[in-house]
Order: C-alpha cells, then sequence, then structure tokens
DNA sequence: TCTGGGGTCCTGATGCTT
DNA sequence: TCTGAAGCATCAGGACCC
C-alpha cells in the first residue's frame, strides 16, 4: 500500500475513491474454471479481425494487452488460452460488486462493467481514515465474489482518485492526501492526463512536455494558447483539481450497434440488411430502457479504416425498428462513397424518457428477442405511440392484458404459445 | 501488428433565427 | 426591405475512454 505523507493535521475536506477490478473478464473466467487459473489467457473472439478485451495477467509480460489484434497477441503470447467473452456472465459478477460499492457509499458512479468513483466525504466515522476504509472495501469483494481483486485509489478528487487506483495494479491500494496530490502527479508521464491519448501526447511531446509536473509548470495560458480549452482542462488536471461531482445516476445519451462484417460489403442490398438488423437491436434495446430516440445516425468505415457519418432528427422520436431502419435506408443515399465498407451500425441519438401512455397495459407474451415479438411492438407504437410498450420490459408469459382495446395479432399469439 | 464495440465530448463548418 | 452580427442548433469528423 503506498501512502503519500501528509504535513497537515485534516486534509480530508473531500474523499473519493476509485475502485478498479484487475483484468476483471479474464479475472471471472479463471474464477469460473478453476483449469484457467495461473495460465495466460486471452478474453477476445477465436478468430476474425476481432481484438484482445481483456490479456490475464500471466499473459502480460508477453507483451500483450486490451486492444491488441488478437492475431497479434496469439503471436506474442503462443501459450495464451483464447477464451470467448461471456457478457451476461461478466454483467451479473458486477451487479454483485456495485451491490457492495452500495453498502459502503450513498453516491456510486459505474463507469464499466468493472470500475465505479464512490463519493466517500463525511464517512470517516463509519469507515475510519482511507486506508482502513481501502481495505475494507477490497475484502468486501472478494468475499462477494468469491475472490476477485480490486485495485482502490483514494484521494480528495475523481481524477486523483482514478490515476492513483491504476499506480498498484493488480490488488493495490493508494491513498494520496489531496494537498500532496500535485506532487505525486508531478513525475507522471502525460499519458495519466484524464484525454491525453496518443494524438495529444505527440503535441503535448512536441511542446517538450513529458510529465504532469512539466504541465503544471508551463501554466494555463500557454496551455490554452497551444490546446484551446483542452489546455486550461490538463492545467487543472495537473494541480490535482478537479470539481466533477460523482454523479450516481446518468441518463444514457445514445445507444447504438455497430460490426465489423467478416467480410467487407460493397452492395446496397447487403449494406441495408446489415442496417436492418443493427436497427432493430437498436429499437429492441430502446424499447427495454422505455426510451425513445429523437435522431439517427449511420456510420460507415471504409476498407481504408476512414469513418463516414450521416445523422437526421426524427419528425416525432421513436423506438420502433422499422421507423429507425427506415431513417438509416435514407441516410444512406447521402454518402457519396461506394464502399466497400468493413463496419457498419445505427446509433440513436437525443434519447428521453418514452411517454407513458396509461390507456394500454400491455403484458406481452414470449421471447423479447424473436422477430415476430419485433414486429408486433413496431405495430403497436404506430398505432398508440412509443409510450404504449413501455412495460413490455417486464416480459411474462401468458395473455395481453389490455385496458379497452383489443390487439388481435398480440391475442392471436398468445392464443398460438 | 493491423486495428472491436459501446459510449462521451470537443471542434469547426454551416445554416437558421433574431 | 435589406444587411450584418450574434447566438444557437445541427452536422460531420476526430479523439478519447473502458
Amino acid at each position: 500500500m503506498e501512502r503519500v505523507l501528509s504535513g497537515h493535521a485534516d486534509p480530508w475536506a473531500r474523499v473519493v475513491a476509485h475502485a478498479d477490478m484487475d483484468a476483471f473478464y479474464a479475472a471471472v473466467e479463471q474464477l469460473d474454471d478453476p483449469g484457467l487459473r495461473g495460465r495466460p489467457i486471452l478474453v477476445g473472439p477465436k478468430s476474425g479481425r476481432g481484438v484482445v478485451l481483456t490479456a490475464s495477467y500471466e499473459a502480460r509480460p508477453a507483451r500483450v494487452g486490451s486492444g491488441m489484434p488478437i492475431a497479434l497477441a496469439r503471436r506474442r503470447c503462443p501459450d495464451a488460452i483464447i477464451v470467448p467473452p461471456r457478457f451476461e456472465r461478466y454483467s451479473e459478477i458486477s451487479a454483485k460488486i456495485m451491490a457492495v460499492f452500495a453498502d459502503f457509499s450513498p453516491a456510486v458512479e459505474p463507469i464499466s462493467l468493472d470500475e465505479a468513483f464512490l463519493e466517500m466525504t463525511g464517512s470517516g466515522h463509519i469507515f475510519g481514515p482511507p486506508e482502513s476504509f481501502g481495505h475494507r472495501l477490497k475484502t468486501a469483494v472478494r468475499d462477494a465474489t468469491g475472490g476477485l481483486t480490486v485495485s482502490v485509489g483514494v484521494s480528495g478528487t475523481k481524477y486523483v482518485a482514478k490515476v492513483a487506483s491504476g499506480y498498484h495494479k493488480p490488488d493495490g491500494l493508494t491513498v494520496v492526501p489531496p494537498e500532496t496530490a500535485q506532487a505525486w502527479l508531478a513525475p507522471q508521464p502525460v499519458a495519466v492526463l484524464w484525454g491525453a491519448g496518443p494524438k495529444t501526447q505527440q503535441k503535448l511531446a512536441k511542446l517538450g512536455l513529458r510529465t504532469v509536473g512539466d504541465v503544471a509548470a508551463w501554466g494555463e495560458d500557454r496551455l490554452a494558447d497551444a490546446l484551446g480549452r483542452t489546455g486550461r482542462h490538463f492545467y487543472a488536471l495537473a494541480l490535482g483539481k478537479d470539481p466533477r461531482p460523482v454523479a450516481s445516476s446518468r441518463q444514457a445519451k445514445s445507444l447504438s450497434c455497430e460490426r465489423t462484417l467478416r467480410e467487407d460489403v460493397k452492395r446496397t442490398d447487403e449494406i441495408c440488411f446489415h442496417l436492418r438488423k443493427a436497427a432493430e437491436d437498436v429499437a429492441r434495446r430502446l424499447r427495454r430502457r422505455a426510451t425513445v430516440a429523437r435522431g439517427v445516425r449511420v456510420k460507415l468505415k471504409r476498407s481504408d479504416f476512414q469513418v463516414l457519418t450521416r445523422q437526421r432528427r426524427l419528425p416525432d422520436p421513436t423506438c420502433a425498428s422499422e421507423t429507425l431502419y427506415r431513417c438509416a435506408e435514407s441516410l444512406l443515399a447521402e454518402f457519396d462513397d461506394p464502399g466497400p465498407f468493413r463496419l457498419i451500425g445505427v446509433t440513436a441519438y437525443d434519447l428521453e424518457t418514452a411517454p407513458d401512455e396509461p390507456q394500454l397495459d400491455l403484458l406481452t407474451a414470449g421471447n423479447e428477442r424473436s422477430d415476430r415479438l419485433d414486429r408486433m411492438l413496431d405495430e403497436v407504437i404506430e398505432r398508440f405511440g412509443p409510450g404504449a410498450v413501455r412495460r413490455a420490459r417486464d416480459l411474462q408469459r401468458g395473455t395481453v392484458l389490455d385496458s379497452g382495446v383489443t390487439l388481435d395479432f398480440l391475442k392471436d399469439d398468445s392464443e398460438n404459445r
């Protein structure tokens, strides 16, 4: 455990923790299959054009990691066992972990399946100082999951807590008292600045800025001249400043489905086939969340990896797959590029909660993934508006309850079962 | 080496409204 | 009525994060 020494009596005006599971997907696979424990494994597609999602710590000495093309990872680490991802299982374990976090704080902000921020300000009288809180959190996660480890960072801001959780991985605990944050960050590379990816790191290097301390010393105005708003943002981070609150509830702004195809496609009917599949997937997920979209965006990736997009606002917000598809299909005509394309995607954006339409109390039958049900729900939306399918999320086998409205097609369907 | 899928945010261009 | 400026919304592309 790393503790940066503090010279002040009580530096903890605010306490934020960041918890990040170690090689999460790979660790879950090793948890579920004892035969994989202690061995190098790569979670990712066995073939095709995919990349590594997570590499177990046993595989990492071979210089393989997330985002690396699977073909390259196999060459670098020929002994690695490749395991296809099981997202439902990861979600299941993630729910347990988030429940543990909720026992420690009323304000938990999940970032992904395997990491979250916890607002811990004022919790010292319950959990003790940050070190003991951190140990208790780690133990609780390990107990709840049957042995998974988590790395925890604690400081006075989200940003510093996040850098701290990555400081000693795996199974680390790093506590950085707020007043030491700037000095602690100073020697670290600019790559730890939130928002500085490869392109921005190159720009910073051209300015002669290699560490966070270099960025802090350059001054806010010079950084702003060179990088605009991003420059001011980096300056604040370099001083350890980050006023963002831990936001326990966030509404998604868009929802998308995109697929890299086995082979590039060029023919319009083939592209439309994939657009329809993507639109159906997006519509299904919108309905499950009782959400409608005000706009549709189509994304195509050319063989040379150039990404093209076209978007359009809808006259009325919807969660109907046919409406999303028709819009996507008409956007296709606006691309002045013949292809071929390696990736096709559909995004629904400007999301809002579906209007509640209480006159129709829907209890649909069967499997929500069936095409037949998709068509039925589309028809319901056409006839009664998007809010009519709100309750279709809680699917039960059985009959259709409709308050005074006869839905023959649904009735027929339930009778056929 | 040859590059996923789900997202968010930022920037610059453009067009509309006041 | 015409014109320009300012403000805003939208769009397309890019960068980034996990």
